[in-house]
Order: C-alpha cells, then sequence, then structure tokens
DNA sequence: TATGAATGAGCATTCATTCAT
DNA sequence: CATGAATGAATGCTCATTCAT
C-alpha cells in the first residue's frame, strides 16, 4: 500500500487535530470564565499557548470558535443521551443509565454548562448572535429531539402517560437540568444514587406518596 | 399644608421615575434582541428616544442598566411566586395559583427572559460579568429561597414527600423553567389548564398512572 | 439726584460680581488642581456653591472663565510690578520694593502661578488654545513691556548696563520667576531679605566677589 | 556564532524602536501645537503614518506617551547639561559649553519646549495630572540636581560666591530658562556670543560695570 | 504553517452647553 | 436670574482580523 504516502499527510492531520482540540479547550475555560464578548482570542490564544495567528489557520473567526465548541460538546452529550448497547432494557433503569452519563459528562466538562446557557442551549429563544445563531437552533432542535425520543420510547413501553410527548420531553429537559446545576453546585459522593433520585421525581413526582415504599 | 412646596419636587421625581422606566424598557427590548454586548447604549437611548447622555443621567454605566433590570424584573417574579392574600389555602391549587401569575409575567415581559438566561439568573455559576456579579448572585440565591419556601409549605402540608428540600426546590425550579419556556415557545389558548398539568407533574411525575383518574 | 432708581442697579451689579468673583475665585482653585482640561464647570460651581448654569449666565463659554481669571490676576500682578508713589527713588530699592510686592501676591494668590505657567504667562510661545490665544499673547506682551520698563529706567538711572534692553529684560523675568519658584516652595521666613538678595543676584551675578562686601 | 539566529530579534527590536520614536516625534510636533488635551491619538498616528491601535501597541494609554516624550528629551536634555570630556577646564568656559550645547538642543528640538512648559517641568507644582505626575517631579528633581551640581561646581572652583547653593541654582535655573526663551523667540546669529553672554549676566549681574572691559 | 505586530472600525463614557422651569 | 437635567459631539481605548516574515 502507499504507506509511505500515507504517513505525512496522516501526522499533518493529526497536528491539525491536535491544534484543534488545544483552542478548543482553551476557548472552552476562557469562555465560561469571562463569557463570550469578554473572552480575547488573545486570551485564548495564550491559554493554549499559541500565537493569535494561528488560531485564524484553524478558525475563521471567533464566532467560529464558539459554533465549534458548542457543536463538538453538545453532540459529546448528545451522545451520552442516546441509547447504548450496554443500556438496561426497561425503561427506568436505562433512563437512569443514560443521565448518569449525563451527570458524568458535565464533571467532566463542567466549564461547558455556564457557556451552553449563556448561548441559551438549553433555553432557546436567546439573542441571535450573527451567522451561527441557525447552528445553534439546530443543536437546541437535536436535543429536543432526543428528549423526544426518550419520551417516545416510555411511552412506547407504557411506563409513561401517553400525553402530550413534547410535554413530557420538557418536562423531562427541565429535570435532567436541575439535576445538572446540582452537579454542578455540590459534589455528591453518590452519583449513582443521585441519577436514581432525580428518574425517581421525573416519574412519580414529588407529592406524598402514602404507604409505598421509597 | 405645604402643598406648593411638594409639587415641584414630587413632579421631578415622577419625571425621574419616567425616564428611568422608559430607559428599562428600551434596554429590556434591546438587550433581549442583541444580548448584553451587542446592545449599544445609543441603541437604548434610542428606543427610548431620549439622548445618549441621559441614559448616564440615571445609571453609571451600561452594567448597571443590565443589573437595575435585572434587579427590578426579578423582584417583580418573585413578587409573582411569593404567597398572596387571595391564594386558595389547598397546597396544590396554591401552587397552581402562584405559577398561573408567573405565566402572566412573563407573558408581559417576554422579553426579559432571554435576557435573565443569558445572565444565568435561572442557572447560576455564569461568567461573572464585574462588578454586578455579587448582585446577580444575591438574586439567584432569593429565588432559590422562594422555591425552598414553596417546598417547605407544601412538606408542611404533607403533600410533598418530607425528603431533601434542596433537592426538592430544584425540581419544582426545572419543572416551573420548562413550564416558562413552553409558555414563550407557543401561544397556548388554555393558560389555566397549562398551569394545571405543570403542577401534576410536578406533584405526581411522568409515569403512568393505572386506573387512576387524570 | 435719582439714588433710589440707582440704588437698585447698583445692588444688581454688586451682586453680579459677587457671582462673578465667586466663580472667578472657585476656578482659580480649581484649575490649579487639575488644570484647564481636567477642571469641569461642574467643580467650578460646585466649589462656587451655585449652579452649573449659574456660571453660563457669567460666561459665554469655559475659556471665557480661564481667560478672564489670567486677565484679572495678571493685571493684578502687573500693577504690583508697576511704580508705586510709594516706591524709593533710587533703582535697587526702587525694584526690591517692586519685586517684594510681587512675592506678596504670589502668596496671596499661590494657585495662580501654576495656571499662569499652564497658559505660558511666563513662557510665551505656549499652544494656541482657541479663542482666547489672541488675548492671552497680549498679556505676556505687556508683560514683557513692563520689564522692559523696569529695564530702562534702570539704564536711564545708569544702574544697568546700557546693553540690549529686551535681553536685560528677559533676564529680569528669569530672576524673577526663579524668585517666585523659591517663594512658593519655601515658607521663607525673612521676605524682605529675600527679595534684597534677589535682586543683588540681578545687579551683580552669582561670581564670586573678592575683598567685596556682601 | 549564531549570527542568523540574532538577526531576527535585532530587526524586530530596531523596528519597534522606529515605530516607538515615530510616534514620540509626532506626539512631540502635536502636543506642541495643540497642547495635551487638544492632541488627539488620531493626530499623532496620522502625523506618525500610522494607525491609532499601533499607538497603543507601544504605549499604553495617551498620557504614556507623554510621559515618555517628557522622559526622554528631559534625559537628553540633562545630557547636554552635564559635564563632557571636552569640555573646558575653567568654570566659566566650561558654564559656557554646556550652555551652548543647552542651546543647540532647544533648537533641534523647539516644539519641546512649549510642551515641558506646560507640564511644569521647569517650574514644578504643577496640577497632578494623573499617574504620570510622580514620574515628572522626579525629572523636575533631577534638573535641580544637575543646576545644583554646577552650582557646586563653581562654588568649589572658587568662581561663585559660596552662599546658598540651593538660591544659586535656582538663579542659574531661571537664567537659563530666559536664554532658552530667547533662543525659541529669535533667529539669533550668534549662538556662541548668546551662551557667552548669558554666562557673563549670571556671573556679573545687570548692574553697570564702572571701569570694567566688557 | 506559525507568528505577532499593524490595522481601524466600533463603542462606552465624558462634559461643555442649552433651555424649560 | 438661578437652577439642574437633557443633549450629543467628541475621543480614548479595545480587540477581531489581516498579513508580512
Amino acid at each position: 500500500m502507499n504507506r509511505a504516502a500515507e504517513r505525512l499527510p496522516r501526522r499533518r492531520d493529526e497536528a491539525r487535530a491536535l491544534f484543534r482540540n488545544a483552542i478548543l479547550g482553551a476557548a472552552e475555560t476562557v469562555f465560561a470564565e469571562r463569557g463570550y464578548h469578554g473572552a480575547r482570542i488573545q486570551d485564548i490564544a495564550e491559554r493554549a499557548r499559541i500565537a493569535v495567528g494561528t488560531v485564524y489557520n484553524h478558525f475563521a473567526q471567533k464566532d467560529d470558535v464558539l459554533s465549534d465548541l458548542l457543536d463538538e460538546r453538545t453532540e459529546e452529550m448528545l451522545e451520552e443521551l442516546r441509547p447504548s448497547p450496554t443500556d438496561p432494557h426497561r425503561f427506568p433503569a436505562r433512563l437512569q443509565a443514560r443521565i448518569a452519563r449525563i451527570r458524568a459528562y458535565v464533571e467532566r466538562h463542567p466549564a461547558f454548562f455556564p457557556i451552553a446557557n449563556e448561548h441559551g442551549l438549553f433555553a432557546g429563544s436567546v439573542a441571535p448572535s450573527a451567522r451561527s445563531a441557525t447552528r445553534r437552533l439546530r443543536k437546541v432542535e437535536e436535543f429536543r429531539a432526543v428528549f423526544r425520543a426518550v419520551v417516545d420510547e416510555g411511552i412506547a413501553s407504557r411506563d409513561l402517560e401517553p400525553i402530550d410527548g413534547d410535554a413530557l420531553a420538557r418536562f423531562l429537559g427541565g429535570t435532567i437540568r436541575a439535576f445538572i446545576l446540582s452537579s454542578l453546585a455540590e459534589q455528591n459522593a453518590d452519583p449513582e444514587g443521585h441519577a436514581a433520585s432525580i428518574v425517581d421525581l421525573f416519574l412519580h413526582g414529588a407529592a406524598r406518596r402514602k404507604g409505598k415504599k421509597r
């Protein structure tokens, strides 16, 4: 095969990916610390230990750094939410497994959440800041869709009430969001239990349950 | 008495309040449309039909316009959430009444929600944008406290599970937030029913309820 | 006579003068503290305990406040430098008397000197700041003329070398200026002696005087 | 050796110095023409044929441009005043040589003098314009010290009266200042003679000298 | 391709001046 | 005439983006 011919380009691509990831990683921290507008390209470059110009060799504009960051992280989060071959079969345990993965992700990328929030990833209807707005809305849509898929799964398995799926999806989103918040706020010692109780609240609500075991 | 002497100062204060409110109103729209950094003082002034300098006769800096706006609107929202003498006595109806008021508020100030979100009013842990950060955190705390008070009320009336109040408060917050989102998204024809169903989800969850009436 | 008719206008004029002087006095301090551009009309008004608008009832523009201040104070200083009926007749004592008056003036108006300096009253060839520049140059000229007159007097009385009068006038100016500087710097206990020694330096220079008494 | 490695940094430093000097040179003219506050950064940039931002790549703030300019020019002037290996040995000629150098400097940098004056470099006790005030006072002190050193030299060589050195130093300063003024005012054809006569006035004063040759 | 200095459009803020009361 | 809030032109400074090396 053309190994020799392949090697160099491959290395080149690897180098490019290295730079790109370094920039995105730096951007994640800096955006979280100072907000999008407070973050200067120079700050990001410094944190990534490269020159300003280099950032522009990998991203056309500042806005693209944010967009790509949101895209990648969101995609990763969505990946955690989607079904996995190793997931349990019954709905509640299945949901709990996914939520536990989300929690783990949030703890790996705590800086990402404030950014996602600033740009309405979990809220919709935010200021349309420039050309990346469209892309962002698409991601919001994908989130909605995944929540909706989860809910549909639950309805199909007769674990959820067969009512308005969109409303349930939003409810699920809100619940997960509250759960992420507490993950960021506290250093919970029992992630499994935490995920379990959030699923329980989603399923059975906060009302007092006479005579039922918990 | 000294009506005559009183009149002038009173009018002056009224005029000041008029300008101040005009500025805050304009700022609400502009911040929502363009985001904090995208909003120029001149945009706000133009929308309020005053001169740029006048904005600075009422607010020391751009940041203060945002802070005061967040303060005032948040206080108003909190007011809607707090118990009212006309509220029903039993917990579910009581909660539903408050949530309906919130919904009405959101519909009166649709522009405020994106702003609040951009600045983490419903999320905590956002980028600390200079001197107003402290003020904002205080408001976040107040929200948390009000949700907590609602939850404690429900626990006391034996309508809610007597478990970790903070967790329940966050859950309530997430639920209400999801509800606000849908209020902004759709023009629901039945606000009463909407509030009722959100309370129902909060109380009894999304799980299928065999044999129970809905 | 029309005393009655005169009285009111006279009072009015007195009131006007009162305001005018209060403003000039306040301006003197504020200009000295912050420099012309650093001084805001509002600062001057505050120090004079009047409203901003009132300043504009007495001076057409900020620049006029400065010009009039420079004019008045300069005129007063020139007055001190000019011959007085009570002056001694012989040149050295005569010069000493005038210089002592200048010194007294500087001590009454210490704030004025920095202003005069900032605007080149003692230097000529400064930035032509707006329309008052012409007036200022006139004052510089008047200073030069008075110094020249003093020198001519000394030449006529055969106390000074009959050389280039302009050069001598500049030399006298420089000497007096150095003297004013030390007046501002130190709290000399012996003003008379100070004036005497400056005259001595002007007349006989700094060279060692063998065998002469001092 | 590592010439090649050295070349780039060296060139970079040279380029930096080129820009820096161009800015300072432009600033010298513009400050002299319009005064510090009347000079806009854009004016300076335009005269230096660079962009506004470039000024800020070399100076943190407008004030620093002024400060550095004052520092550099003052240091250069002080350098001219300090003893040089080529100076004559006897005091009067020595002093004359230094003064002639000052005169030459003033003629090379006529724009600097008004600036120095506006900021009290030759006067002390001016409006303290923010953070650069300290630096300026230091320069004023250095001037005083150099004048004092000259005077001490003269006292030591028994050419000057052994009286209060500070007073003599101020007198020398005033004399030189007057001399600088005339240098700026006229285009004297005989610089040597001019310096000589100023030294003569400083040494022997303006009094008529019977029987002495001039 | 990495670098980092140059560029200049953009914006917050100031403050002299006006004018209704 | 005194008052002080409204006005908006003016300007220092920032920072995304470009480009010569």
